[in-house]
RNA sequence: GCCCCCAUAGCUCAGUGGAUAGAGCGUUGCCCUCCGGAGGCAAAAACCCGCGUUCGAGUCGCGGUGGGGGUACCA
């Protein structure tokens, strides 16, 4: 919609340049105003002025009259454009060329195509590009803690955000469940647990097995041998250990169910490790065959040496393993007909992985382990959407073997016992039920919001402290704009005025709440093409204070008639960009709270 | 050794090569006869160092310093 008022302009620019004998101007830059209180677009003159005067010194142009700088430049289009109706006014100051939008026209137009678009205002057209996303990759017989949790609030906005932005995503889950953690937790369960079952929380006890697994196994010398032997059973499919994993992998996998509902998150396929482990050695073979792997059985593990291959002196993709000495299967035994697996079954244009940080090489391994095996195509597609891990104080890493976590269920229940304490504080007339129902709603988006309101490559250092308070720049202060404007609403009787054109001066605030409403479909786009959901944490938290704002400003219900019917359309307007943005980023939007 | 990431206010973080570097927490002082105070207003307070590229650098490049991570049979 701007996009045709700022061409209209650029074209007018570039004529008036022309009448004067002036190089045309290739391409524009435009900018929102940086001021706050009036609202425009901007567009910088300086690169213009730079080039022309570099062109002259060469010789290459003759300019009609000197001195011209950037100022006379401006001058010159600020006395010549005829401006399209959208704009009142424009300026030319300090190397600038900066339009000001007419209040009236801007506001209608925003406000306009937000209230007749609702849910959908920010979402962009159709590529026709697929996408598949994988995240959350959760080991079953692991306990699930809150760095596991940034991967999956990652992973679920970007499908999100992407989904937004116009692709057609499929969201895809990886289940770890063979390997030796596996194993360890199997050794462990017939040495000390056999017959016992998990309770409510089923994660909890799967992950307190396995730190006992890894404890038992450092105090007993004789431990690593029995572990190992179970791993060949386990590799020969014998059916006694067989039945123990089945049984006990469904228990992880119904603790994962209970995760990803209290997270709201789904997926559309799901891979699972045991799946692809046969397939993955036989592909082991293949590439033995091929002359790609090398076969150092039995001293040795099976290995590609990428840099060789790929005739590199320099150490830079260095050496994969591919399958252990004693022929069990690890990581990249797997990943490899995975990274297959997907593009047979979904041809997917990108195919991103939401994976932390340190697995950076790794992943360049596979995705070059493929080039290799000549399926460069697809290995051009695949994209590591790194992120960096979850701290605890003091930069001590979480680790599950260690039994250093933070558990995801722990985390959960105390956010949602201070929130249902301030619940109860705030807005003691509410039933039990929406009471419990809010306080869900405010603890998840208290715990979600910190995961990506800071730069994928930032450390988050998780402390509890921080964690539940729901004060300042949180999730909760965006819910509670939306609440605010919820309940202007809802005093509203009858249906919302008609669109028009309101004559009355506003309020900076005003401007500025349209200004950022009117920003949504661009940092959708812009979230999208940099895999990162802070831009819209920024934008969402821009917007509620903005709206906080106005809210304190601006009489809505009991101003002139004119003005109230203006203002009752921005509160709906702004009510939806927020709940639009807040459900992309996964955070519940409460009408009460 | 080689590779990657980080460094902005006391703390935690924003910051499309562009106009006066913004928030939150904490500190200090204010604002409810007013649509919900989980709110608002105000004050003090910052770009690790050096050299370059550029009309213009917190942002790009190179070199330091400090911290973190990766680097053949963990995941």
């Amino acid at each position: 919609m701007n996009n045709l008022n700022q061409k209209s302009i650029e074209l007018q620019i570039n004529n008036i340049l022309k009448q004067n004998g002036l190089p045309e101007q290739e391409f524009f830059i435009w900018n929102s105003l940086p001021f706050s209180g009036v609202s425009g677009t901007s567009t910088s003159f300086f690169q213009y002025a730079a080039t022309i005067a570099r062109r002259y010194k060469n010789g290459e142009i003759t300019l009609p009259s000197l001195p011209l700088n950037a100022q006379d430049i401006s001058n010159l289009i600020v006395e010549n454009l005829d401006l399209p109706p959208l704009y009142s006014n424009v300026e030319a100051a300090k190397g600038y060329l900066n339009f000001y939008y007419s209040q009236s026209q801007h506001y209608q137009q925003v406000v306009d195509n937000v209230l007749n678009q609702g849910e959908k205002f920010g979402w962009g057209e159709a590529k026709g590009e697929r996408i598949l996303v994988e995240f959350s990759q959760p080991n079953t017989h692991k306990a699930f803690h809150v760095g596991h949790l940034r991967n999956v609030v990652i992973g679920d906005a970007i499908c999100n955000i992407l989904e937004a932005a116009g692709y057609d995503v499929v969201r895809a889950n990886y289940i770890n469940d063979t390997g030796l953690h596996v194993i360890k937790w199997l050794w462990n369960y017939q040495k000390r647990h056999m017959g016992e079952r998990p309770g409510e929380d089923k994660t909890r006890w799967m992950g307190d097995l396995y730190a006992e697994a890894n404890h038992k196994m450092e105090e007993s010398p004789e431990a690593e041998a029995e572990v190992r032997a179970l791993f060949t059973r386990w590799d020969q499919r014998d059916e006694e250990v067989m039945a123990l994993w089945r049984e006990s992998r469904q228990w992880s996998l119904e603790g994962f169910d209970q995760i990803y509902e209290l997270l709201g998150v789904r997926f559309d396929h799901i891979f699972y490790d045991h799946e692809l482990e046969k397939p993955g050695q036989k592909l082991v073979e293949d590439l033995i065959q091929k002359g790609i792997a090398i076969d150092e059985r039995p001293e040795g593990p099976v290995i590609i040496r990428l840099d060789d291959l790929l005739g590199l002196n320099k150490e830079t993709y260095r050496v994969l393993v591919i399958l252990r000495s004693d022929g069990t299967s690890l990581y990249a035994t797997k990943d490899l007909p995975l990274a297959i697996s997907k593009f047979e079954k979904f041809n997917p244009d990108r195919s991103v992985y939401v994976i932390d940080v340190r697995q950076s090489l790794y992943l360049q391994q596979i995705y070059k382990t493929l080039a290799v095996m000549g399926h460069s195509d697809w290995a051009e597609r695949c994209y590591h959407l790194s992120y960096e891990i979850v701290n605890l104080p003091g930069n001590v890493t979480i680790a599950s073997r260690e039994g250093t976590v933070v558990l995801l269920e722990d985390l959960v229940r105390e956010a949602e016992n201070r929130a249902l304490d301030v619940v109860k504080e705030k807005n003691p007339e509410l039933s039990a039920e929406i009471m419990q129902n809010v306080a869900h709603m405010v603890a998840l988006g208290a715990i979600k919001y910190p995961m990506l309101a800071r730069d994928n490559n930032k450390i988050v250092t998780f402390d509890w402290k921080s964690a539940l308070d729901f004060n300042g720049q949180a999730a909760p202060y965006i819910q509670y704009a939306h609440v605010r404007a919820n309940s202007i609403l809802r005093r509203l009787e009858g249906p919302l005025p008609e669109s028009f054109a309101p004559q009355y001066s506003m309020e900076p605030s005003e401007v500025q709440l349209i200004d950022l409403i009117s920003r949504l479909p661009g940092e959708i786009q812009r979230a999208a093409q940099e895999y990162k959901p802070l831009h819209l944490t920024n934008l969402a938290y821009e917007l509620a204070r903005a709206f906080n704002d106005f809210y304190m400003q601006c009489p809505v219900l009991k101003a002139e008639p004119e003005v109230s019917s203006a203002r009752l359309r921005l509160v709906a307007a702004a009510r939806q960009a927020i709940a639009n943005v807040l459900h992309i980023l996964g955070i519940a939007a409460p009408e009460v709270m």
